[in-house]
DNA sequence: CGTCTAATTGAAGCATCTCAACATGCGTGG
DNA sequence: CCACGCATGTTGAGATGCTTCAATTAGACG
């Protein structure tokens, strides 16, 4: 196991404000069955009822729902130290299905443990109540981007999106961040074709603010990559900690490698 | 005043699931300043940091939020019974603004007076944390919309939606619903241009779907509508009770006025 | 070395946008 | 009670951002 199930999850709600003694001891209270699942698999499907909230230890998740005509609208992306379906504590019933991108690790952790924790301690329950609260001012803004922004800026709002929340719970820094997704995830996640996707990232490339390489992207000019896409972090509500972490870096500070 | 907060916000919470007698009690503790708001102006602007949440006492209002461009995207819509910035209680700085599309009437909470109760209630806080969970559940669905379908499908589902959720807490009934928002509303909710939806609405009655006039929708084929809309209520999360609010009443049922 | 997935490129089509003119209806002030 | 102004909705015509289809290339892997 490459990562501290506890670790990893005091790191991301530390990235979200204060985490206060009381809550990081029930934290370590934490535990659940580790699961291993392959690229492509579900974690959960669409119209399942779960009966345990899923931790993510490493590898990259998506939440996704299919549609009628055989489409795919990508919901969210997650990383090590996210609860992909936390929600699931309290909407019984999946309204969507949550799938691995890449191979991943998981800790799967009962409702009745997690129902217990959240009662008993408040200040955790807060804590990850505030996690899903951010979660929707993701989907909030992902609306935005998919219903007044073009292509463009679009794709380069999701990239500075994914680069900050990493550099956030210091999973990846500098300027090169591996991405496990291709360009028909993204298209799928901002309601695009693959085909443009294509087309704009090498727009992108053109105006020297990144390089886009299978699975790799490298930042050129980090300022002029969140000009293009309209980003500004208010909403991702990081805690000053994570925000120093996201702002004094190497993607704005440093040049080289 | 017309409607009294508690069995508004009762009828809203049972809307979603069973409240205990615990929450109920707790509820019948809320108590706040009422203030009366103008058609187009703000309850709270993005970038504010409110210190009460806001309970809908009447009237109607949506989250929205203006970009670079001038264009504007509406996150959601918002009726008696609703709380529609519930989570400034976790997320201090706003990512958006709340306004109202016609003159209403609001309660507003204390932020302090609402911790105390869901920390003190865990049962009326789980039910608080569910309805922003839902309120999740329909960014997403938007998304989904906003994403990978068409116009004519989109305004069909958004309809449904609204009608849904007005019936599910018994605030209007039958065939004909007032519903005081325009054409660019609609328009900016959906990510179309007003023009569009003008023209997609002369298309859903020419279909004999509904009958669509300023601020005054009747319903023409409920069925047809719903299929039109690709409309599956899962995501709604509604409680028995309202979810037999929904189907057994006379917009399915019957054909009379 | 062949196979598979992902990415690229070109060309044609179309859903939706923008601009602009006009219609409708409602509230207000004279 | 009428005249005016303003917000809303309708309609037409031309523009465009993005899609779809299809063919090709590039890279990864057994």
């Amino acid at each position: 196991m490459s990562k501290n199930i506890h670790d990893l999850l005091v790191r991301k709600l530390e990235s979200m404000g204060t985490v206060s003694p009381e809550a990081r001891d029930c934290v370590s209270e934490l535990h659940g069955e580790v699961r291993s699942i392959a690229a492509g698999e579900d974690v959960v499907s669409d119209g399942d009822k779960p009966t345990h909230c899923v931790i993510v230890l490493s590898g990259f998740l998506c939440r996704y729902k299919l549609l009628a005509a055989g489409t795919r609208q990508i919901l969210s992306f997650h990383q090590a130290g996210d609860l992909p379906d936390l929600q699931s504590l309290f909407l019984k019933t999946m309204d969507h299905s949550v799938g691995a991108l890449v191979d991943s690790d998981l800790v799967l952790i009962p409702h009745r443990v997690m129902l217990n924790i959240v009662t008993r301690c408040p200040d955790l329950g807060h804590l990850l109540w505030r996690d899903t609260l951010i979660d929707a001012a993701i989907f909030r803004e992902w609306m935005i981007g998919i219903g007044r922004r073009n292509a463009y800026t679009r794709i380069a709002h999701l990239l500075c999106e994914l680069i900050v929340r990493m550099r956030s719970v210091r999973l990846q820094d500098g300027l090169r961040y591996d991405l496990p997704i291709t360009q028909s995830d993204i298209g799928d996640a901002l309601g695009l074709s693959n085909v443009h996707v294509s087309r704009t990232l090498r727009d992108l490339e053109g105006d020297e603010l990144l390089e886009y390489r299978k699975g790799v992207i490298t930042v050129r000019d980090w300022d002029g990559l969140k000009e293009a896409g309209e980003f500004d972090l208010t909403y991702l509500h990081l805690g000053p900690e994570a925000a120093r972490l996201v702002e004094n870096g190497d993607v704005s500070a440093e040049a080289g490698c």
